[in-house]
RNA sequence: GACCCUAUCGUCUAGUGGUUAGGACACCACCCUUUCACGGUGGCGGCCGGGGUUCGAAUCCCCGUAGGGUCGCCA
């Protein structure tokens, strides 16, 4: 039988971090097995689920590359669909779940309570097999006790989650349920139903959940709960999906960077760990750069373009070759795309604002002769290049008895306004003479 | 309160009875580079506690403790 597992959101405005986990690993088990991935989305709460909600998990979900076999072709709930086992929106099968509940009354495992619809659960603890917890038996707790029995359809007339969530798995023919531990105890609830409508529920396989540093829960309000963040902040699709990857599964061999295909290769359940783990942004920030570093050139001047634009920087205003020499000089120096801006924004723009420590410590009235002499040299040099410059400099230094570094640093300034940034000499000639030479200018107005 | 899950460096993890407990991120030092980043070398740092079982436990069992989850006419 092949493999069908799904993904499942809500569409609340926002796709959390724990949630892409669970569908990169729904997704990942699914290529793993040559199976089917579904996306199916749960917008039976119809006060807060808008369009616009969906699309930000299929926008979500397509940014990281988790492509779906089934499910939605757009975020219109009467819209197409891709799949022969829809509608794929909850909204959209009602009469479902309608039969369903009257197949449950008419066979008594069910009845109707203050105008709701409860169903009859067993009293007797809940063997479970997961695939990655194990053998759990789940005991009843103490309100259980009392009443086991749960609501399915509210008296609005309103199926609950338990109920419409075992429904789809069912009638889609879901044969292993991949979510987050949360649903654990749960599951329980979700097997009796299977049970009561005599079949075999699907195999179970509980992640653990993602926390934040401190070892909290991650709620919706705390940074970097949400998917968007990531994409706000210049993380690049391939680095999120290797990190989280990383969240609660091992390849075993220390190996840390695998690319898309050796993931679905090696991706399996009995690998998964059984505890939570937090979230470490230093580490994905290594991982971003690691990725960053080995972007192919042209996807790397789309991305960096892409991230001036946000920044209200219009690089098309530049000949192309200029951009891309500028862009060069900073390949392999970022960590994330969000840090382009502030490192390379004096390709673009002038520089009006210098680091107020370094100005300090370098344009200061001993410096201003030996940059005058400096931009004296560079004003003859007959090609404008890095390997001339270098030398030049070096030669000046030699030439004022001084080392390098007294004229590096206020040169530095001077073009780009920081003390950190693309190789001097490499930017430079980028820059070009004019530029280079009039920044000189005013530094030296300052001095 | 009840029920369920979990527990190795600060963090992510390897480890399934015998290892000097390994790797990665972070941190520190040095080298490379007169910026930053990368890279290289070295360092710091861990088996939650207590009982068992065993010739021998990070590994198996029990009890604590701690963290997380669930007990809704939310999903």
């Amino acid at each position: 039988m092949s493999v069908r597992v799904r993904f499942a959101p809500s569409p609340t405005g926002f796709l959390h971090i724990g949630g892409a986990r669970t569908a990169l690993f729904n997704w990942l088990y699914a290529r793993h097995t040559g199976g089917q991935f579904i996306l199916r989305i749960e917008d039976t709460d119809t006060a807060r689920n808008t369009q616009a909600a969906v699309d930000v998990i299929l926008n979500g979900l397509r940014w990281l590359g988790l492509d779906w076999d089934e499910g939605p072709l757009t975020s219109d709930a009467t819209g197409p669909s891709h799949g022969g086992r829809g509608p794929y929106f909850q909204s959209q099968r009602k009469d479902i779940y309608q039969r369903r509940v009257e197949a449950l009354l008419s066979r008594g495992l069910a009845y109707e309570h203050d105008g709701a619809v409860k169903f009859k659960m067993t009293r007797e603890p809940v063997l479970m097999d997961d695939l990655i917890v194990g053998h759990v038996r789940r005991e009843l707790t103490d309100r259980e006790a009392v009443d086991p029995d749960f609501v399915i359809v509210r008296s609005d007339g309103q199926p609950v989650f338990h109920f419409v969530n075992v429904v789809d798995d069912l009638e889609m023919g879901i044969t292993h349920v991949i979510r987050g531990e949360d649903h654990l105890s749960n599951t329980a609830k979700h097997i009796a139903l299977f049970r009561a409508f005599d079949v075999s529920p699907p195999k179970y396989a509980h992640i653990p959940l993602i926390l934040n540093a401190d070892g909290s829960k991650m709620s919706k309000r705390d940074q970097g709960a949400s998917l968007a963040t990531y994409v706000d902040e210049g993380y690049l699709p391939e680095a999120v999906v290797n990190y989280l990857v990383l969240l609660g599964w091992s390849p075993k061999d220390n190996r840390e960077i695998l690319s898309i295909p050796e993931l679905i290769e090696r991706f399996d359940l009995p690998q998964v760990l059984r505890h939570n783990a937090r979230f470490d942004m230093a580490k994905l920030q290594w991982m971003n750069g690691e990725y960053m570093r080995t972007l192919p050139d042209d996807r790397f001047y789309e991305l960096c373009v892409h991230t001036f634009a946000r920044a209200g920087v219009d690089t098309n205003r530049f000949p192309l070759p200029y951009v891309k020499a500028a862009l060069d000089t900073c390949k392999g120096k970022l960590k994330t795309l969000s840090e382009l801006p502030g490192y390379a924004g004096f390709y673009f723009n002038e520089v009006t604002q210098f680091d107020a420590a370094a100005a300090q410590k370098d344009f200061t009235p001993e410096n201003k002769p030996r940059l005058q002499r400096l931009r004296e040299v560079y004003a003859a040099l007959p090609e404008f290049n890095a390997a001339p410059l270098e030398a030049c400099l070096k030669s000046v230094a030699a030439e004022l008895g001084v080392k390098a570094g007294v004229l590096v640093h206020p040169v530095r300034l001077a073009c780009t306004g920081k003390t950190a940034g693309p190789s001097l000499y490499h930017l430079l000639e980028v820059l070009g003479r004019e530029k280079s030479l009039a920044r000189l200018d005013a530094a030296l107005a300052r001095m």
